[in-house]
DNA sequence: TTGCAGTCAATATC
DNA sequence: GATATTGACTGCAA
């Protein structure tokens, strides 16, 4: 009834009381599903009281909320470690109290979590939402990512690596207890942190849930005091299995804690998992050099020349992508925070912006960074694209609209790309591209990638990022693009990152380079202004 | 259907 | 034993 009223009859703004203006926050938040800055803005001019009156809602929350909100830089400021208190933490802080219960949850997790060796509802499977908040609710949670201000990932991943590393603590007990992932999830989100704005809702939870924790002034005891439950419920674990054959089965059952144990018994049912050798991983690193996205014709070549499955194939593009993408993250923000220092202290906030121009191509990045980065840019601009200005500049003009950014499209290899088969880098091929327009391309370069592997060293200069990137500048072509574009060639490439401009021309390239695959492919005419 | 984000969980490394 | 890496899976969006 309430809810037929309020939407057939909503009251202005300013006629509602705080409580009356909930509602419309938490719609708001509904309907953004982001939420950050696109709902109160709306709220324009009243974006300040909006948010406050959401702070009396729950104060914890909304204290954040507005600060962020009204500050959103504060995020920066939150970062990390520095200085005293974040803002944003302050904001958080309170909502810490809110989820402090949460943290105890490390208490509370007892029952209802995880972390306990004992056993943990089923439920965990959820998820969702993990331990923690389910006192308060999930929807706590959800709205404190929701509400959040910009928080900068970098300096928080940062500050959690410090705090558990002082205090010996795992991350496999934080990741669990605090965050509800396992240590790989953990170890990877510490690692490599996505500038805030690049995550999505749920990705930004597991840094709220850190920044909460990092507020918590009992967050080291409470952990301790949880490894210590841990460490003795294991020892009675021990002890019982040693004289019952089966083990924690029963105990453990539930809980993905008994991973351990459990894991036996279904294991035969699992299938074992897929090591690629090195030269399947070179042999795809080529691949995708030559083709980011291949089609499933080449994909399936590539599986069949490998003789590996064409869901591994895919798999592994998908992964490579993804990986390559938040390795361009961190580094921006690496280089960001070093070379621009003093631009802002939030690297999340720089890095988002850069991000773009570095996620945007999809393409390896590690490459770009070394080399010319086929990437950057491009990308198969799923979304933020559009942000990305950096990009656009150079080549706008080149490329007609970001449109024209048909991303991945280009990228995509569903044409063979002119690139030329055996010419080992990617860049080669835009490179000889250029030159002749037609490059004879005979079948998918991608499997002639593949076909490449036993070539030894050779090859592999071309190689993408990983790890010979250095290398690979040597007798490549690909330095002749370097130099073309003025990029420092691999050595020196790191450190250039940290410069605006080596975004912009790696940005610049790669859709040059992306125009050049296409036309190549299809023998478009174009008109090419560089 | 395809790509991606976020994770899990098996392995590898340290 | 802890942490890092990585193939695979799930859910969502375009």
């Amino acid at each position: 009834g309430s809810v037929s009223d309020m939407l057939s009859r909503p009251k202005p703004w300013s006629k509602l009381t705080q409580k009356g203006r909930e509602p419309f926050i938490r719609m708001q938040l509904w309907l953004n599903g982001e939420l950050g800055q696109g709902v109160l803005p709306v709220q324009g001019q009243q974006q300040g009281p909006v948010l406050h009156s959401v702070t009396s809602l729950q104060d914890p929350l909304q204290q954040g909320c507005v600060s962020s909100e009204s500050t959103p830089k504060t995020s920066a400021s939150c970062s990390p470690a520095p200085e005293s208190p974040m803002s944003s933490s302050e904001s958080v802080k309170s909502l810490t109290e809110l989820v402090q219960q949460p943290c105890p949850p490390i208490e509370a997790s007892k029952d209802s979590k995880p972390p306990e060796p004992s056993d943990p509802p089923a439920s965990d499977s959820q998820p969702t939402t993990p331990l923690p908040l389910s006192g308060h609710s999930a929807l706590s949670i959800q709205e404190l990512v929701a509400m959040s201000p910009e928080l900068d990932t970098y300096g928080i991943t940062k500050r959690v690596k410090e705090v558990l590393t002082d205090n010996n603590l795992g991350q496999r007990l934080f990741g669990e207890t605090i965050l509800g992932l396992t240590q790989g999830s953990v170890s990877d989100l510490l690692a490599r942190p996505k500038p805030w704005h690049k995550l999505s809702l749920k990705g930004r939870e597991p840094f709220v849930r850190m920044q909460l924790w990092l507020n918590d002034p009992n967050n080291v005891e409470k952990l301790m005091d949880m490894k210590r439950m841990e460490k003795k419920a294991y020892m009675k674990r021990r002890h019982s299995s040693v004289s019952d054959s089966q083990p924690c089965e029963p105990p453990s059952v539930g809980t993905e804690y008994s991973q351990g144990a459990s894991p036996q018994p279904q294991h035969q049912l699992k299938k074992p998992r897929v090591v690629l050798a090195p030269e399947e991983k070179e042999a795809l690193k080529r691949a995708y050099q030559q083709k980011p996205y291949p089609s499933p014709k080449t994909i399936e070549d590539l599986a069949t020349q490998l003789n590996l499955k064409t869901s591994t194939v895919i798999n592994w593009f998908h992964n490579y992508r993804s990986r390559i993408r938040r390795e361009l993250f961190i580094e921006e923000i690496q280089a960001g925070s070093q070379g621009q220092a003093g631009a802002s202290d939030s690297p999340s906030a720089r890095s988002g912006r850069a991000a773009p121009s570095s996620e945007g191509d999809s393409c390896d990045g590690v490459e770009a960074t070394e080399g010319p980065g086929s990437a950057d840019t491009e990308e198969p601009k799923s979304q933020g694209e559009a942000e990305r200005e950096e990009v656009p500049r150079p080549a706008e003009q080149t490329e007609p609209p970001p449109s024209g950014t048909p991303g991945p499209d280009d990228a995509r290899d569903d044409d063979h790309e002119g690139g030329p088969v055996e010419g080992p880098g990617p860049l080669p091929s835009p490179a000889s591209a250029t030159a002749t327009a037609a490059p004879a391309a005979p079948e998918d370069a991608a499997t002639s990638a593949a076909a490449a592997p036993g070539e030894g060293p050779a090859a592999p200069s071309s190689a993408p990022p990983p790890s010979n990137s250095s290398s690979s500048s040597a007798p490549r072509r690909p330095s002749s693009l370097q130099s073309l574009f003025g990029l420092p060639e691999a050595a020196g490439a790191r450190d250039s990152r940290d410069n605006p401009l080596r975004k912009k021309k790696a940005a610049n390239l790669n859709s040059i380079i992306h125009r050049l695959e296409k036309a190549a492919s299809r023998e478009e005419p174009i008109e090419w202004e560089f």
